[in-house]
DNA sequence: GTTAAGTTTCAAATTATTTTGAATACGCCG
DNA sequence: CGGCGTATTCAAAATAATTTGAAACTTAAC
């Protein structure tokens, strides 16, 4: 019914990007075939269907699927409806830069965390032990990493700051913090 | 002959730290156990032996060797010679910054530009087709794959800018970037 | 309510990665 | 040179991640 035209084989060049962007996509802690799905989707004129998907990569019917979902899990691609069609449709997000933001927020974010708090813990440890060990030996070792340690408290709170600052930048705009960085190098 | 003192058994907060650092490299695409030796590297006020690591983390020889070897191919642990010992010892690269900015600019960076290469690419195909085609349907699809794999591209260069800034940064001293950072937020 | 197209799930198979440990290489010392 | 203590290599084994495909499930149409 809609005058859709599924693509048998992908162009060259749909090729050659979905390749890229699967490779850093799994350079970055994804599946490959989630960057490829996605590039595709992101190419199409239109929504296209599981099927079309399936067919353009060879892939089997249960990858498709689990691909698509662990997508939209991330909201990077979208289920639409399609009049008169019964099968489902995709479509990928195309706001690059709210995909991203939202990637950060809710993974990089939780690691980061998750250091912050065990670096906490630590330190809170070591101090306790720099202060009541009878042995001199142990409160210099205890003294050592309390300091290294906090060293990589440090970063990790940094690491937080960009991702936050990242994300709210992106809430509203990304063209601050690009121009910001364009400035940083001139 | 060095008054070395090789602990048997880590202490909790140094098994917690490295755990926590290992899964964070982890995240990051390096193996865990760079990330587990690094971090017993880091918090040793001595170089440790190969030996050392091994007992502390109950690896094989091989795993050691080898894990001691990738890390010094990123740089960011070292061999020293300690006086009168015959075998190797290693010590952690403190800078943290440093070695950040080392990896990125010869890692991540690479990634970026395969991928703005491949889009630069795949851009120039395009504006082929949509110049030459007869068939008009796929001159309006090359046309929004034009615009779309453009974004990309802008996203890929934002990317190589941020990574630039970074790197360069780092080879002075992080306070600027982290004091803008911070601004940020204010 | 039944059928059929389409989707999802999941255990098994495949494939990729990591680890092991024995063999080999290295380097120092007498 | 030869022997000893270590370090490295690498094929095989173990483990982990991904993919398959068939069965179970859903839903729309009749």
């Amino acid at each position: 019914m809609a005058k859709l035209d599924p693509q048998r084989t992908l162009w060259p060049t749909e090729a050659a990007v979905s390749d890229v962007v699967g490779r850093l996509i799994e350079f970055w802690g994804f599946k490959r075939n989630m960057g490829r799905v996605w590039t595709i989707l992101y190419l199409s004129p239109d929504p296209l269907s599981a099927e079309d998907l399936r067919r353009a990569f060879g892939l089997s019917s249960g990858a498709v699927s689990m691909t698509l979902s662990e997508l939209a899990r991330w909201g990077v691609v979208r289920k639409v409806w399609i009049q008169g069609e019964r099968r489902d449709f995709y479509t990928a997000e195309t706001q690059l830069w709210r995909m991203i933001s939202r990637v950060f927020s809710e993974r990089e974010r939780r690691e980061v965390i998750a250091a912050i708090d065990a670096f906490e813990g630590a330190l809170r440890e070591l101090d306790a032990l720099r202060r009541s060990s009878a042995d001199a030996d142990v409160r210099s070792r205890a003294e050592l990493q309390y300091e290294r340690i906090a060293q990589l408290l440090e970063l990790a709170r940094l690491g937080r700051r960009m991702l936050d600052a990242l994300v709210s930048t992106a809430k509203v705009d990304a063209e601050p913090l690009v121009r910001f960085l364009l400035g940083q190098r001139s």
